[in-house]
RNA sequence: GCGCCCGUAGCUCAACCGGAUAGAGCAACUGCCUUCUAAGCAGUAGGUUACAGGUUCGAGUCCUGUCGGGCGUACCA
């Protein structure tokens, strides 16, 4: 439709001034349902180079727009100068049986069409449980998979972490002590240590399989590799029971084994870009517009972080994703430009690396805000909350709200949010369309196989048929925005518009050709509903 | 100090590329269930979009400055 609107004006343009430069015209929806259903502010650009009014500029495109086609039945200039265009019953009509049609995968786009994208997203390394801290980068980054999915694009999720670094260390010292405690050694934990409850349990894992044949010092891998394996299996489930599924784990540990790691500093040293200073060796930063140059080697002969994160991304682009996202946190956003300034330097297109940032969660517990962390065992697990509130709760909480904003994350209202919670009442929507559907089969026996949809006249049932026929084009949105509280604004107004509808309109007791019609858009309508909840990785139930 | 993000109703947040009268939910108040799920619908009230300038036909949105909050600014990850 939009690009049908933009066609009859560039139409009318040329009619009224035929050697002008044809300007960018943009078709926006209206905020006020009064001002029709599409409006362009093209006469309001066009003023100042045609040196004439917006009104009268408007009131001449207006007049030459071509309204045979039947799907415009009114053109309105507006404002300042607007030109508002009302859509045809005919047109709704024709659309929603083209929505009817395409069955469950209506929605789907084309726009990532043969994209292979990659989603980087949780890459916690495995020092404990998921917490509500990780909930919104692995919910965010699941989610933004699934809708660049709807959007055409094959997509591979995949978890990056880090075995082999000094968190990993500490953390097997911690088991080890808690193992040594338990056999009743006198040894004092670690400073700095992994304090949670979930370390005991390891040791204790241990000491069951192995007894007491673990005392030396040199059995430190064996408790390093009994944490990691069971700290990853309960993250594995924590994230299963939220619906996440990952396609690939990869493991930083690859990056030195094949050379990776190496080949950057090469790359690096022949474009000029490394020195070595103190015994450290350091990248050219500076040369990027940083105000510093960046450590890659300690004096220690150990990598930072940031060398094996260059690799890593050329890793990523040399496995030929037309696309790869970064699911980040506030406090990685720093590392993103070294990131970017190294795979530029090593010859590859940086532009193919897009980070989607996310500020940081607050927990509020008791009313008063609440530090986290996981050395200190001081932390509300997803999983806990997900006993608490559900795992639809849970991924709804997170994508709510923009990425970019803070969010404020309310334990105890979370918990006893309930029936309260907004995710319900799209839920509640789809549910309640399932069960007027139930009776309808009860009490109805529809001879026809096409509904004739020109009987849904009512002011209700447009504006609902309206908000379906957005779902594409908000689908779209989301995927290219990788922001799904759009997605949520959307199936909101949609619920909304149904709520209203079931209101005003009945089904039951109407006449065959009418009910028919009303039953086909209700079906319609849980289709989007559960096609929507489905991006956001939350069930559409049948019952409530 | 410097860099990035944020500041919108009492609270939590929307607002597509700069568009028309800044919108929802929660909380408060008022109506609506003998008929398809009241986990709903309709309505009332609530605002100098932190503050001060600037850009223009038009600014919550862009620019500059101030204030407040978060994060970063390590040879930590």
């Amino acid at each position: 439709m939009q690009e049908y609107l933009k066609k009859q004006i560039e139409k009318a343009l040329r009619q009224i001034q035929p050697d002008l430069d044809m300007p960018e015209i943009t078709i926006e929806k209206p905020r006020s349902p009064d001002h029709g259903d599409a409006a362009t502010n093209v006469a309001l650009t066009l003023a100042r180079t045609l040196k004439n009014n917006p009104r009268t500029i408007a009131q001449e495109i207006a007049d030459h727009i071509d309204l045979s086609s039947g799907y415009i039945t009114s053109v309105e200039v507006a404002g300042p100068g607007f030109i508002n265009f009302r859509f045809s019953d005919t047109w709704l009509t024709d659309r929603l049986a083209e929505a009817r049609h395409s069955g469950v995968s209506f929605g789907r786009s084309r726009i990532f069409e043969n994209q292979s994208i990659q989603v980087e997203f949780v890459s916690a390394n495995p020092t404990g449980p998921l917490t509500v801290g990780h909930g919104r980068n692995a919910v965010l980054g699941d989610t933004v998979a699934r809708v660049l999915e709807w959007a055409g694009a094959r997509v591979e999720r995949e978890y990056y972490f880090n075995n082999a670094g000094r968190q990993m260390r500490v953390l097997s010292e911690s088991v080890r002590t808690r193992y040594l405690q338990a056999l009743g050694h006198d040894v004092s934990f670690p400073e700095g240590g992994y304090e949670g409850a979930y370390i005991s349990e390891i040791a204790e894992n241990v000491r069951r399989k192995h007894g007491d044949e673990l005392l030396g010092e040199e059995h430190i891998p064996v408790f390093r590799e009994a944490a990691e394996n069971g700290i990853f299996e309960d993250i594995k489930r924590t994230l299963e029971r939220m619906n996440i599924s990952m396609d690939s784990f990869f493991n930083e540990n690859t990056l030195y084994e094949d050379g990776s790691i190496d080949k950057v500093i090469t790359l690096l040293r022949e474009n000029d870009l490394i020195y070595e200073t103190d015994g450290a060796t350091w990248f050219k930063t500076t040369r990027f517009g940083k105000d510093k140059d960046t450590v890659l080697i300690k004096s220690s002969g150990e990598p930072t972080y940031r060398l094996p994160d260059i690799a890593y991304h050329i890793n990523k682009l040399e496995r030929g994703f037309d696309l790869v996202i970064d699911i980040f946190g506030a406090d990685h956003i720093a590392t993103y430009p070294d990131v970017i300034s190294g795979v530029k330097a090593c010859g590859l297109d940086s532009k193919k690396i897009d980070v989607v940032v996310y500020q940081f969660v607050t927990i509020v517990k008791d009313g008063k805000p609440f530090k986290m962390s996981t050395r200190k065992a001081n932390f509300v697990t997803l999983d806990e909350l997900m006993d608490e509130v559900g795992a639809d709760v849970t991924r709804f909480f997170f994508l709510m709200r923009a990425p970019g904003t803070h969010l404020e994350f309310d334990i105890n209202e979370a918990k006893q949010a309930g029936e309260k919670n907004p995710v319900f009442y799209l839920q509640y929507a789809h549910a309640r369309i399932q069960s007027i559907m139930r009776k309808v089969r009860e009490n109805y026996d529809f001879n026809g196989t096409e509904p004739d949809f020109r009987m849904l006249t009512h002011d209700s049932e447009t504006t609902l048929i309206k908000r379906i026929l957005e779902f594409q084009e908000i689908i779209e949105l989301t995927a290219t925005s990788r922001e799904p509280h759009k997605l949520i604004n959307y199936l909101n107004d949609l619920a909304t518009a149904f709520h209203k509808f079931y209101h005003d309109c009945r089904i039951l007791g109407e006449m065959d050709d009418l009910a028919f019609a009303r039953s086909e858009l209700l079906t319609v309508t849980a289709r989007v509903l559960a096609n929507g909840l489905g991006i956001l990785g939350i069930t559409a139930p049948d019952r409530m």
